[in-house]
RNA sequence: UGGCCGAUGGUGUAAUGGUAACACAGGACAUUUUGGUUGUCUUAUUCAGGGUUCGAGUCCUUGUCGGCCAACCA
C-alpha cells in the first residue's frame, strides 16, 4: 500500500479518538494501550480482533502495548493459560513491552482500598450474597442501603484487615464501595471491591484470603501502568462511570476506557463459556482442534498470521453488534496462499486410468511448476506412469453438458503431462466403474505440444504404481446455523455432524518432503496444511480452506 | 414499564451538512494447462414519521427494532 492509500482509508473512531488525544498533547502525545486476558481460557479470533487493535493502535501512533493477564479470580485461572497466550500473541507477530499481571498491584490495590474507607467511601457488609443481590433492587426499582453501610471508618479498617487476614470464612464478607443505591445503572449501586477467597493464586500462592473485583482492579491496574487508552468490548459500557469513580476518588492517572463491538462470526461460537465446553465435552480435541475459532485452532488448521491480520484489518472496528461472514476469513487465507503455498497433486477419491498405449514399466517425467503465481518457486518432477489416479468425480460415463472433464470419447489434459483420450469403461457386477482406460497422445506432452489439440479440461493426477498414501482431514464448518447462540434451545444441539471426515488420498512422490506445518495447494482440491502430528512415515494433512469452486455452483443449479 | 449503546446493499465498513464509496458474498462476460488466479461489468432513494436547512445518511424530535445492565465472573 502506498503512503497515499493509507493516508486515504479513513479512520476508524478509535484511531480519530487517539489522533486528536496526540493532537492536542495529552499526556504528552504519549500513547499506551493493554491487551487484557484473563488466563482461563485460549485466545479465539475474537481476541485477534483485540490485539490487532491495541498493538495496531499503539503502533500507529508511535505508542507501545502491555500485556497484562487479569488474574483476580484464583479459582478460573491458570498458567497453562498464560503460556498459550503469550505463544498465541507473539505467533500473530505482536510484541508487547511489559508483560504484567494484575497480581502484581494486589498490594496497591490493598492500600487504595484502605484510603477509600478512609475517605468514608467503602465500608465492609456482613450480608450475604443473597442478601445484596435482595437490596440490589432492579433495574426499574432503586435498591436498599444495607444495615452495615455507616459504619466506622475504624471498624471498616478493621474488619477489612482482618478480612486479609484470613479472620472470616468465604462469603461472610465483602468490601463495598459507597456510591449510590439508588443509581439507574447498576454497577453504581454500591458495588463489591473485594470477597473472600481461601484459593491458591497461580502467582501469589496462599499470600491473599481476599481478591480485588473486576471494577476495583482493572481500571486501578491500567492507571497504575499509565494506560492511556484503554480499549474494551461494548458490555463494558455501563462500568465505565464506576471506573471513572473510582479514578476520581483515588486520584490516580485518569486512564481512560473506549469501547467496541467485539467479533461474532457465522457458523461459530465465540464465548470462552461454550468453547470450553465444545472441549470438555469432547466435541472437539481440544482447544487446538482446527474446528474451534482459537488461535491455536485456526493456526493448526493451517492459516497464516498475516491472513488472520488482514481479516481483521477488514472487518473493522465500529460501536453496532455485527455477525461477520466466515466467508471472509476464507477469502483471506486463500488470498494469502494462494501466492505463497506450493502446488502439489493428490487424488481423494480414487479412480484408476490405464494408458492402454503407454509402455507397461515406463515412466515418462514431469517438470510441473511449484506455484503459477510465484515462478521463483521452481518445478518438481512428477514421474507419469501407465496407471495413474484422477479423482473419482473427474469421471462421468453420462456427463451433462459443459462437463469439460473425462467421459467416454471425451478428451482432458492431466495436468504437466499429457492430453489423454477415454476409449473404454470397465465396470464391476454391481455396476461401478472400477477403471477407464485411455490412450495418450504422445506429441502432446505439456512444454512441447504439437498435437495441436485444445481441450477444455485438465485434471490433477497421481502415479497410481508407487503412490503415496496420505491421511487427509476434511474440515468443515462446526456448527450447521448461521448463528447457533441464536437459535433455540442448547447450542450444541447445532454441531455439524460432518464437520471433520478422515480420507485417505493418494500423492505424488513430491509430497513425501512435507513436514509439519507446511502449507499447500493440492491442486483443484484446497489448501492443506501438514498437521501437528504428520511424521514422514505417516504424513497427515488438514483442509485450510476448499478452493472457490465454480463449477460446483454451475452443477448445482 | 429504569438506564445506557446502536440502526447505511445479503454481510461488514466508509462518506465528519454538499448529492451513497470500498471489500466480501451473489450474478454476467473475458482470460486461464487448476471450473483456481486475474480482468471488466453488475446488485441501496441510508429503520419510520415529523422538523431545522438552499441542501440531511449526517443535526433536532417522536416512534420502531436490536443489544447490554440486577455474578462474592471478567
Amino acid at each position: 500500500m502506498t503512503t497515499e492509500e493509507k493516508k486515504e482509508k479513513s479512520l476508524n473512531f478509535l484511531e480519530e479518538i487517539v489522533e486528536e488525544d496526540v493532537r492536542e498533547g495529552k499526556h504528552g502525545g504519549r500513547v499506551l494501550t493493554r491487551f487484557p486476558p484473563e488466563p482461563n481460557g485460549y485466545l479465539h479470533i475474537g481476541h485477534a480482533k483485540s490485539i490487532c487493535l491495541n498493538f495496531g493502535l499503539a503502533k500507529k501512533y508511535g505508542g507501545a502495548t502491555n500485556l497484562r493477564f487479569d488474574d483476580t479470580n484464583p479459582v478460573t485461572e491458570d498458567t497453562e493459560y498464560v503460556e498459550s497466550i503469550k505463544q498465541d500473541v507473539r505467533w500473530l507477530g505482536f510484541e508487547w513491552i511489559n508483560e504484567l499481571y494484575a497480581s502484581d498491584y494486589f498490594d496497591t490495590l490493598y492500600e487504595f482500598a484502605t484510603q477509600l474507607i478512609r475517605k468514608g467511601l467503602a465500608y465492609v457488609d456482613d450480608s450475604s450474597a443473597e442478601e445484596i443481590a435482595a437490596m440490589k433492587g432492579t433495574p426499574t426499582e432503586p435498591g436498599t442501603e444495607s444495615p452495615y453501610r455507616n459504619r466506622s471508618v475504624e471498624e471498616n479498617l478493621d474488619l477489612f484487615e482482618r478480612m486479609r487476614q484470613g479472620e472470616f470464612a468465604e462469603g461472610s464478607r465483602v468490601l463495598r464501595a459507597k456510591v449510590d443505591m439508588a443509581a439507574p445503572n447498576m454497577h453504581l449501586r454500591d458495588p463489591l471491591m473485594y470477597r473472600i477467597k481461601f484459593a491458591h493464586h497461580h502467582r501469589t500462592g496462599d499470600k491473599w484470603k481476599i481478591y480485588p473485583m473486576y471494577d476495583f482492579a482493572h481500571g486501578q491496574s491500567d492507571s497504575i501502568e499509565g494506560i492511556t487508552h484503554s480499549i474494551c468490548t461494548l458490555e463494558f459500557i455501563p462500568h465505565r462511570a464506576l471506573y471513572e469513580w473510582f479514578i476520581d476518588k483515588l486520584e490516580i492517572f485518569p486512564s481512560r476506557q473506549y469501547e467496541f463491538a467485539r467479533l461474532n462470526m457465522t457458523y461459530t461460537v465465540m464465548s470462552k463459556r461454550k468453547l470450553l465446553q465444545l472441549v470438555n465435552e469432547k466435541h472437539v480435541n481440544g482447544w487446538d482442534d482446527p474446528r474451534m475459532p482459537t488461535i491455536s485452532g485456526l493456526r493448526r488448521r493451517g492459516y497464516t498470521p498475516a491472513a488472520i491480520r488482514d481479516f481483521c484489518d477488514r472487518i473493522g472496528v465500529a460501536k453496532r453488534e455485527n455477525l461477520i461472514d466466515v466467508g471472509l476469513l476464507e477469502f483471506c487465507i486463500r488470498e494469502d496462499l494462494n501466492k505463497t503455498a506450493l502446488r502439489r497433486m493428490v487424488v481423494l477419491d480414487p479412480l484408476k486410468v490405464v494408458i492402454t498405449n503407454f509402455p507397461e514399466g515406463a515412466t515418462e517425467i514431469c517438470h510441473i511448476e511449484n506455484n503459477p503465481e510465484d515462478l521463483d518457486a521452481g518445478t518438481r518432477e512428477v514421474p507419469f506412469t501407465r496407471e495413474v489416479f484422477i479423482e473419482r468425480e473427474d469421471f462421468m460415463e453420462n456427463p451433462p453438458k459443459k462437463y469439460f472433464r473425462l467421459a467416454p470419447g471425451q478428451m482432458v489434459r492431466l495436468k504437466g503431462a499429457f492430453i489423454v483420450r477415454c476409449d473404454d469403461v470397465i465396470k464391476d457386477e454391481n455396476d461401478e466403474v472400477t477403471e477407464v482406460h485411455c490412450t495418450y497422445l504422445e506429441n502432446s506432452k505439456s512444454g512441447n505440444d504439437t498435437s495441436g489439440i485444445n481441450v477444455k479440461g485438465t485434471l490433477h493426477w497421481a502415479p497410481a504404481t508407487n503412490a503415496l498414501p496420505v491421511e487427509i482431514r476434511l474440515y468443515d464448518r462446526l456448527f450447521r446455523v448461521e448463528d447457533p447462540s441464536s437459535e433455540e434451545g442448547d447450542f450444541k444441539e447445532y454441531i455439524n455432524p460432518d464437520s471433520l471426515k478422515v480420507i485417505t488420498g493418494y500423492a505424488e512422490p513430491a509430497l513425501r518432503e512435507a513436514q509439519a506445518s507446511d502449507r499447500f495447494q493440492f491442486l483443484r482440491k484446497g489448501y492443506f496444511c501438514a498437521d501437528l502430528d504428520s511424521t514422514p512415515d505417516r504424513l497427515i494433512f488438514n483442509r485450510t480452506a476448499t478452493l472457490r469452486d465454480n463449477w460446483a455452483k454451475e452443477a448445482g443449479k
